[in-house]
DNA sequence: ATGGTTGGCGACCAA
């Protein structure tokens, strides 16, 4: 089974990204954020043209968005909460049934959190730790298994996942108080699948902003974007791909697409 | 300390 999660900025105006993302790489199930759709005007009848029959998508107007498109048969998570008491799309649970039996997957679109690192006078920051929290809470209260939890989470948590940790400290995305909840998150019982196959003193991005003139010479990039799994799964791991590429294509996201293959699960 | 760019929408806000 090959998985992809991949923060498309606008599903709408990226569709041919979408198209040649999935010409080129055959995945069967992709995980989106930021589709800025609502689901009455999710472009359904695009998407099972490339192969996604199966579909679980919640979205709103201009902001936000997540959506699970799979070849395989899923079943739509109904127990996922309502998180910091806000419907704002930013979370979709599904169980695929993969021919080797069936995987939980959820699929996360963190709050970004603004740019003052300041809870006290930072809504959006207060959100953004909150967020974590009580995720971190949700998760901790279950025994999963055969579970898989993709997403943009807007924090780079490892030194190496930002391109100077130094002086992204005090930035958003790579705080103590952000990596330290990311870290007690994945402590519910996930492990760090994309550093499974990096080891943490290598560099690994999968997001540049769009304020450089020249993002791979500057190469000012962070890992946003995760992929984690449950130990169980660590044994079915048989690759992983940063689609740095898709950096290039034409009216890119700002992130690109990570893949993760499965070896056939028993 | 500041500016750099993009998307969505509607005459700015979020990232």
């Amino acid at each position: 089974m090959r998985l992809v999660t991949w923060n498309i900025n606008s599903l709408r105006l990226r569709m041919p990204l979408l198209e040649k993302l999935t010409t080129t790489l055959q995945p069967d199930v992709i995980c989106l954020q930021e589709t800025k759709v609502t689901d009455e005007l999710f472009p359904l009848d695009a998407v099972r043209a490339l192969g996604f029959e199966h579909l679980h998508y919640k979205g709103m107007k201009s902001y936000n968005g997540v959506a699970i498109l799979s070849r395989l048969p899923l079943s739509a998570a109904t127990d996922t909460p309502i998180w910091y008491g806000k419907e704002d799309c930013r979370h979709v649970g599904a169980t695929i049934h993969a021919p080797g039996g069936d995987i939980a997957l959820h699929d996360f679109y963190v709050p970004a959190g603004g740019d003052e690192p300041d809870p006290a006078i930072n809504p959006k920051f207060a959100h953004k730790l909150a967020f974590v929290e009580e995720v971190t809470n949700w998760f901790a209260h279950q025994k999963p298994n055969r579970t898989v939890l993709v997403g943009d989470f807007n924090i780079a948590p490892l030194e190496h996942d930002v391109w100077n940790h130094k002086q992204l400290l005090k930035i958003v995305s790579h705080t103590p108080p952000e990596t330290e909840r990311l870290t007690n998150w994945q402590q519910t019982g996930f492990v760090d699948a994309m550093r499974h196959f990096v080891p943490p003193q290598d560099k690994l991005y999968t997001w540049w902003s769009y304020r450089n003139r020249d993002w791979r010479k500057s190469n000012r990039g962070r890992r946003l974007d995760h992929i984690w799994v449950t130990p169980d799964l660590v044994p079915q791991l048989a690759g992983m791909n940063v689609v740095q590429d898709a950096r290039d294509w034409p009216s890119p996201s700002d992130h690109v697409p990570v893949v993760m293959d499965f070896l056939p699960l028993s």
